[in-house]
RNA sequence: GGGCCUGUAGCUCAAUUGGUUAGAGCAGAGCGCUCAUAACGCUUUGGUUGGGGGUUCAAGUCCCUCCGGGCCUACCA
């Protein structure tokens, strides 16, 4: 039995993430945290809001809360959504937790032990107006390269010129649109990551297994022309982890506070504290995790994320983790998903584009989305959400390949023999061949699977169902059963018992639905087949079972069209 | 501007890293079955692998070039 540390990047706290954004972390992450739990392997599961930096204060403004009050209650949103999803979580941290809080500022001060702080004074703008300093990309103004009005202080969205704030003609505050802004000195610590290049590039180029998309963006930040830069990791804002030597103050930076990406993931270590915390358990248990010292250098820790969250888990986290002198747990592998789009272009937080967690179960189960999600995952490159798309491939694999396969069986048996398993008969070359085919299909779908091969091992299992249906159209129970009552009974008690195995192989997709099939065959036994001919057998003759209600509705034209209209411009 | 990824059947995607005739699912067509959610099974049509050029005994795969899509570029997270 293994020991498997899962995280999947942490959703940021400023409103309600849609499906692209599940899908490219938190959902694949749970699919094998569940298939890795259901092979018997020691699994711990984190995840948590991100809370801090601009955008949730003004997210918060704009709602008339308190920032302290807004996160705590679009945390609770939050974990709804994931609960509603199926998200297996062990737990669903904050970054604004009191142990993020004490372990930023410990790694702050290690850090600073070791020589790897600055202090650096430099110059930012403050808008008095708003009372704050503003990020560049919260400055707007008058693009100098192309004239373009709407350029922001980072970098001109229309000539794609990189701009400093101080470039910008007429510029303005992006948040009250107030011209009324100053240049201030302002002083802020820098992590010098320059000096960790050599053990970071070291430590990225031993990870020869890791898909292209992970190691070519860190290997562009850590050899781009001058190479791996030093970060800032404080900013002038009032919501965040106090700046702090550890336990001791830091002179100078008084009122300052550490940049959300510096905490942020430090609180996948936080939350593993926060679950031990939780139940007031020692911090050992949590640190059999986390510290190689104490427990954690036989964990396997896989990372999921977006591309866009790369440099950051290749990176600068690893800076803080390595510059710490401690010795805590590196990620092994980092698995990273591309974006999803949604019907011809992108997901669109701001204008209401697409669709969202909340919206999504408000239509359909979450085992529809969970489905299509996971077997269209943007593995490779982008991929697209169409409802024609969507519609087609939930009503054909969910629909009539798996669910009308449970429907037959059950009703079969219930009009000719009854609702207990049959007696009679025996297996015959049917089953011979039919349990061949699924050793070779299961052994693939668990190869896949161990390799976080979403969509093939998505394919692999939609085959395992279609060899079902194949075994009963080759059987055919219905015409057996005039000349050979107990033959048909001997197929009729194999697919119950597929039934059972479908629940157990599927779960990690279709958590509902295989409890829903577990239910009706009224059994608990969910072990995985690692034996399949004795697998089919564990439901036994004289086995009581009900026939379920329809497992999957589909999905039909008039529904898509309503919510292709409803969800194509601005969120209701 | 620079870097990286990507373009394969009407649609969504494969192709053991240069090796037989480029494969699946869906959609389409035909046949079968009648237990089942008008479900299932079998067979089948469909491709100048974005265009052009090159290397090689051999190119979807490597090189050059052009065209299209996307991401990143360090103060959004």
């Amino acid at each position: 039995m293994a020991r498997i540390l899962i995280t999947s990047a942490i959703p940021y706290i400023n409103g309600i993430k849609h499906l692209g954004n599940l899908v490219g972390s938190q959902l694949p992450a749970d699919l094998y945290a569940r298939y890795m739990r259901q092979r018997g392997h020691e699994v711990l599961f984190l995840c948590a809001t991100d809370e801090h930096g601009t955008p949730a204060e003004l997210a918060a403004a704009k709602a008339g809360k308190p920032v302290a009050e807004y996160c705590a209650e679009m945390w609770a949103t939050q974990k709804a959504l994931s609960d509603g999803f199926r998200l297996s979580f062990d737990k669903f941290g904050r970054s604004s937790s009191v142990q993020n809080r004490a372990l930023t500022q410990h790694f702050a001060g290690k850090l600073d032990d070791n020589g790897l702080i600055e202090e650096v004074t430099e110059s930012q703008v403050y808008s008095h107006a708003d009372g704050r300093f503003l990020p560049d990309r919260y400055i707007e103004g008058t693009c100098p390269n192309c004239g373009y009005e709407h350029a922001r202080g980072d970098q001109c969205e229309n000539c794609t010129k990189q701009l400093d704030p101080t470039d910008l003609i007429n510029p303005r505050s992006a948040i009250s649109g107030s011209t009324d802004l100053e240049v201030r000195e302002t002083k802020h610590l820098y992590l010098k990551q320059r000096s960790l290049r050599g053990q970071l590039s070291d430590w990225i180029d031993s990870k020869t297994d890791w898909p292209v998309l992970t190691t070519s963006i860190a290997k562009k930040w850590l050899n781009d022309g001058d190479g791996l830069q030093d970060r800032g990791i404080t900013r002038d804002l009032d919501w965040g982890v106090p700046v702090m030597k550890g336990t001791a103050p830091w002179p100078g930076m008084e009122g300052k506070v550490f940049y959300v990406w510096f905490d942020a993931p430090i609180e996948y270590i936080a939350c593993a504290k926060e679950w031990t915390d939780a139940d007031g358990r020692p911090d050992a248990e949590w640190e059999r995790w986390w510290r190689t010292d104490k427990g954690a250098d036989d964990v396997r820790y896989v990372q999921f994320m977006g591309k866009d969250n790369v440099p950051f888990h290749t990176l600068s986290f690893p800076a803080t983790l390595i510059g710490s002198g401690e010795p805590w747990k590196m990620v092994d592998y980092i698995k990273s998903f591309n974006y999803l789009n949604y019907d011809g272009g992108q997901f669109s937080t701001s204008q209401g584009r697409g669709v969202f967690m909340d919206q999504a179960l408000e239509i359909l189960p979450a085992d529809y989305w969970r489905w299509w999600l996971l077997s269209h995952a943007p593995e490779n490159s982008d991929s697209e959400f169409t409802w024609e798309n969507f519609q087609a491939s939930v009503n054909k694999d969910l629909a009539d390949v798996l669910g009308n396969f449970v429907s037959r069986v059950t009703k079969f048996c219930r009009s000719k023999f009854g609702t207990d398993v049959p007696d009679g008969g025996a297996w015959g070359d049917d089953e011979a061949a039919l349990i061949a085919r699924l050793e070779t299909g299961l052994r693939a779908y668990e190869t896949h699977m161990e390799a976080m091969e979403v969509r093939k091992a998505a394919g692999e299992l939609r085959a395992l169902w279609v060899a079902g249906n194949e075994y009963l159209q080759s059987a055919a129970p219905w015409a057996v059963f005039k000349e050979d009552p107990a033959r048909a009974a001997a197929i009729v008690r194999l697919a119950l018992n597929l039934i059972r195995l479908y629940a157990v192989i599927s779960r990690p997709f279709i958590p509902d639905a295989s409890a829903a099939m577990l239910a009706a065959m009224k059994t608990e036994d969910d072990g995985w087949p690692d034996d399949l001919a004795a697998a089919l057998g564990v439901l036994e003759v004289g086995h009581s079972f009900d026939v379920p209600d329809v497992l999957f509705a589909k999905i039909s034209d008039e529904e898509r069209d309503t919510w292709a209209e409803r969800f194509s411009g601005v969120r209701d």
